[in-house]
DNA sequence: TTTGGCACTCGTGACCTTCGAGTGCCAGGG
DNA sequence: CCCTGGCACTCGAAGGTCACGAGTGCCAAA
């Protein structure tokens, strides 16, 4: 086990590798930290951290940079999470309060979240699966064609055209309507294929074609839109990532345009607390430079969604999870609100 | 007035450039073209089309590039737009087919112009000016809660929740419903004010306030929401951009996320017809260093948004030209159709 | 276990040289 | 009048050398 000395050490590493960018050596740590022990002392804390694998040296000769096995036990054990000041948390809850929209509250958290922890923010669109039904809309647009509106909790909206198999008259659409909502309305979208399955049998003969067509079409929203949507910002931020650009900047940007690889990414955090993804713990290649720190939010207890930064391993990881934490409690205040 | 050769001269360097991105020298150019003249030749050429500020040379004895002002020449005479392969078109064809809606299309789309082009991809949604209403959906959710969904001939769908000042019964709500629609289907959403004015007065006293708190809302989406959004794509594409990273993409990935700045540029564009915007015609400063190729699309004749790549002013003029007007031809076959 | 001392490593930056692509200019020829 | 070959010149890129110094590991003494 590493004495408590060490672990200062580990941390004393960290924060002055995160502060400059560069390789930390001995005579600068007893320099900048008060750890009461002569340079000579730590580089035998150094080796001695070296050979467990938490810390690594650029080249012989340079100083000692962590690794991911450093940064994760800095996260576990030496670092909390860093309350925002108040301030902070004031700009937060104003720039929040003016959306007007979902695609406003998302597209505002975004920003949010990549101006305060000058990275990659993500942030997902709350999910259809656990939400419920608020309203379920049939609109007769042309006597064969009917669009199907389907309106959730969280205020999304979904629409989809329904080429029907014979016309509808508007007072079976309405009767349909009627019936649809009473049954779904206030369900979760996983029950609702179960709750309409016999719905077609109460209709006319004539209608049950397009009964069935629009039901269809309605359960096949449901799955399609589980197929989640995210919305990213402040790749500009990815400029700061280091020297070596170009190399390192490509394939996080790749990463980040597939939003099967970041729903994947996200996917894997935890419904609950907040989950840290270092280096190499990320399963994708292009981000194994890169942490994420990811955190589920909601209108009530339960997690409808996630949202995180995408940034550096060498990140200022109190910081960022401070920040991370507190976009989600005030994002699923607004929607509980609304 | 320039002689032909050196119109032939200077269409050689752009083409040169971009394919190398390498100042190109008289004796390369005799090399790579059939001139038909010697290197000395072309020499003075240069010297010519270098005192009227068609190309620069970065250093003393190095070769030459374009200006912007030689670009701009190359592309209004020089150049023709370079029409896409038969693979190509298919590919276009078959990847748009796919799209369920308009969230869809737009997204694929701009993956699409991404890929089809190498660069950075921006498509602007179907903007609400333009366009005409298909339907208005009125939803009692709550005795004294309205919620307003308004359809557009371009799928596109928008919703407001509206608290009344009173409740307001279904047999009233679904009468204003008729009404309302009866009156602005159809119609263009810049005449629906005018069209929608008096008809508050033809409800009962009782109602009047909610009917008018509901045209309001109406009113305010129509505003609030031909403030036009965006999506863009490709940004990984930036890498490609030069050797001098940091300084050349940081702003341009700060303008892109700008979406202001990306609605002005696409704003600055014809209606009708390619627009190409060269290194500094571009306002923005963070864009002086790109060229901006847009063009407008739409369902019918009339171009009800835009689309266009943003991409180095090195780049390759008739191709990207090409993807874009084609591009732009098959969206609007996708929206006529939907 | 800590500490000061010491020899060693090796990347960084400054400086220099070489190399060659590219230029401008000029005199001669079609 | 325009084109061409020749020629001296420029100057950035690439490579080599060297001194510097931050940082290391190890050891003997406190």
């Amino acid at each position: 086990m590493l004495s408590e000395r060490r672990l200062e050490v580990l941390r004393a590493i960290v924060q002055d590798y995160v502060g400059t960018e560069e390789p930390v050596g001995s005579k600068a740590l007893t320099e900048r930290h008060r750890l009461g022990v002569s340079p000579a002392t730590v580089r035998n804390d150094m080796a001695a951290l070296e050979d467990e694998g938490f810390i690594a040296q650029p080249h012989t000769s340079a100083g000692r940079i962590p690794t991911d096995k450093g940064y994760r036990l800095f996260v576990d054990k030496l670092a909390g999470v860093k309350p925002l000041s108040s301030p902070e948390r004031r700009a937060i809850q104003n720039f929040l309060d003016g959306a007007v929209d979902l695609d406003d509250v998302v597209a505002r958290t975004v920003r949010l979240l990549a101006q305060l922890t000058r990275q990659v923010a993500v942030v997902q669109y709350p999910s259809l699966t656990r939400s419920t039904v608020r309203h379920v809309e049939l609109l007769s647009l042309a006597p064969a064609r009917v669009m199907l509106v389907l309106i959730t909790d969280t205020g999304r909206v979904e629409q989809r055209m329904v080429d029907c198999p014979a016309p509808i008259g508007e007072t079976s659409l309405a009767d349909l309507r009627a019936r649809l909502n009473s049954r779904v309305v206030g369900r979760r979208f996983a029950d609702v294929p179960q709750l309409v399955q016999d719905l077609p049998e109460s209709f006319e003969q004539d209608d049950r074609g397009t009964v069935s067509t629009v039901l269809a079409t309605l359960l096949e929203t449901l799955v399609e839109e589980t197929e989640e949507r995210l919305m990213i910002g402040g790749t500009a931020n990815l400029t700061r990532f280091g020297h070596d650009f170009p190399l390192t900047i490509r394939p996080v940007l790749e990463a980040l345009e597939e939003q099967v690889v970041l729903l994947k990414l996200l996917g894997e955090a935890k419904d609950s607390g907040m989950t840290v993804r270092i280096g190499h713990e990320n399963a994708h290649e292009g981000l194994t430079s890169t942490s994420v720190v990811a955190v589920g939010y909601g209108s009530g207890d339960e997690a409808v969604a996630k949202l995180g930064v995408v940034g550096p391993t060498r990140m200022d990881y109190p910081g960022t999870m401070g920040a991370v934490r507190a976009v989600a409690r005030y994002v699923g205040q607004i929607l509980a609100e609304s």
